[in-house]
DNA sequence: TAATGTTTTTTAAACGTTTATGTTGTTTAT
DNA sequence: ATAAACAACATAAACGTTTAAAAAACATTA
């Protein structure tokens, strides 16, 4: 296929393929003269190094694996949209992969990663500790890892999030100055930073002496991709109110969930924010147009994925340093928007 | 990096590098005792494949490039996670490029691709015949390519698109019959499909006796990622109005701009549909949520995904059969979805 | 001028595969 | 019994790079 070669160019120029490929690279022990000839045909015959070869002799790739579990989570999107931005200017190309949340998925995807040899990962893993005895193997063996937004790994290296607790505890106690007492915490199964957001939710009821109640706590099974999770959440929903336990107040911890709430509680013509107020964590750049327009509690996705890259870009850089691994914890702060959704 | 390679199982095995690939690659030339001790020591040890190798000495690899204009676009995103699907239990992996529909960045990803030798593409060009000389020359040195979406392309391949002329055509005469006379139509500068959708437009109100307005195409510039498109949409409709030429319906045949015109509308102060009555075209599943909810033209992604991948396949799996290049164009039909923002 | 140092280039091996060709030993047909 | 056919493996070259080491060319110095 690619028929301009380093050793075409060599038999073309009467040189030694060494010579070329260090033309090529620019080495200091070619002289200016030879570069230029060699720099010269390689553009006219328009010459493409190849790849597979070039990694196979060096073992090195700029392949960037970045891995996450959902596409289609607006948070997740918007995180990959700006690391393809700020990846664009650099030599780095990206390979994402979606694992559904499952660890057998994302197994898949890192196994393939370590097969083309990537030169660094960014992932957001698909629970606490998934695959970690396998990152901890890359990462051992020279490949760069940086862990975002599912902060709670196992994985020593650094790590960019924010501060999950602190976030609800924060619209929790937002919508209990507003007056509500029954407050429910809706959330995904298996979703990462649910623990935290959960604990920023009961220190908040806590310290304003409201009692926690177990059934607010709404999780729904978000692993089947089929499942219709609407009709779900109105199932949750209908128990509660069965058990007169509907809620005046609803926070959402996972990104998805916080706006497939809104069209449930809309068919059920409970009317928001009068009856049930809504929170909701996502990153959606359509929470103005929703019905209500949607308060979210967003993470600050573009410096996350602008810090990722940068700090990726600077374990690959240092390589074999072994710096003594003192890896860091950035936890950036998120901002709340309060929009219709959360107003009475 | 890779300890375990088929040299060191040959010298494990007492066996030729030679024997080991055959029975790796299950060959008929080796025999089932011999098939086993290998494929049991592999496995024990834990062998995998060195792709640059194998790519280098086969001059084949199993990725799939896809490349589309903008990864936020609703549409986009749905066809990806689409593409995802399908290609999972397949051994191809999908190497995703956006373009920003700029042909330039275009360029850089298919020239990109041509290294990694890719063994197919998928895409929906930035403009009409965009790189075509590019993807030509791709196409003739044996890697196939599907058009998506973006079908009035020169290069001669397997298409895959919607009848666009037709669903506006349908869309404003939904309008024209529910009394709207002065139907604006909303697109964007340089996007694809632009002009088949104008002409439905044109057609539906010739057809109806309504006077075509050359101020009711609002051409709204895409191409500034970081523009205000907001800003601009609200400028070119004070012009209208300025003009006495506030339309009283809206048909937008750009999906992220049927969601912004929303917005943009609300902040006027202009009832939907009351004012104006919206139709977009848009594959975003928050229609329902928004507010008003949005009638939309849906394309079939999830058909034209699975159809993409499964014409790919056939084409690469036919290889050099050179068959007589019966190409075709596929045109699924859209549905349309009316919800409030079009009802009176 | 010859020895020395420096710059520039070549030689050759290697990365981990695949595959055409060669070699061996065994079976089959005559 | 012997030639032919086959099964099962080995040898060796190749894919397009990179890079250590050797070699050549040139420049400098005594």
């Amino acid at each position: 296929m690619s028929e301009v070669t380093i050793k075409s160019i060599a038999k073309a120029l009467d040189l030694s393929p060494a010579t070329i490929s260090r033309a090529l690279n620019d080495s200091h022990e070619i002289k200016r003269a030879t570069k230029d000839r060699v720099l010269a045909y390689a553009k006219k015959h328009n010459y493409r190094p190849n790849t597979f070869a070039k990694n196979l002799k060096t073992g090195k790739t700029n392949l960037i694996g970045v891995v996450i579990p959902f596409l289609s989570s607006p948070f997740f999107l918007e995180f990959i949209d700006e690391l393809y931005r700020v990846a664009l200017p650099s030599n780095y190309t990206l390979v994402p992969f979606q694992t559904q949340n499952q660890e057998a998925m994302e197994k898949e995807a890192l196994l393939f990663l370590r097969q083309q040899n990537v030169a660094g990962i960014i992932i957001s893993p698909a629970h606490e500790n998934s695959n970690v005895a396998l990152l901890e193997d890359m990462h051992l063996n020279g490949c760069p890892i940086i862990l975002f937004d599912r902060i709670q790994h196992g994985l020593q290296t650094h790590k960019i999030g924010i501060h999950n607790s602190m976030e609800t505890y924060q619209a929790t106690e937002t919508l209990l100055k507003k007056g509500r007492k029954r407050i429910a915490f809706l959330c995904g199964k298996d979703i990462g930073n649910t623990k935290d957001r959960i604990r920023g939710y009961k220190n908040a009821l806590l310290n304003h002496g409201v009692a926690f109640l177990e059934e607010y706590i709404i999780y729904v099974d978000y692993q089947d991709p089929n499942q219709a999770i609407d009709e779900e959440l109105k199932t949750r929903l209908g128990e509660l109110k069965d058990k007169n336990l509907l809620p005046d107040a609803i926070v959402s911890g996972t990104d998805t969930l916080s706006i497939k709430i809104l069209g449930v509680l809309g068919s059920l013509a409970i009317r928001i924010p009068e009856d049930i107020a809504v929170i909701g964590f996502t990153n959606t750049n359509l929470a103005d147009y929703l019905a209500p327009a949607l308060s979210t509690i967003q993470q600050p996705t573009q410096e996350m994925a602008k810090l990722a890259f940068e700090l990726l870009v600077e374990l690959m850089d240092k390589k074999s340093d072994s710096g003594a691994a003192d890896y860091k914890s950035f936890l950036l702060a998120a901002t709340t928007v309060y929009r219709k959704s959360s107003l009475i």
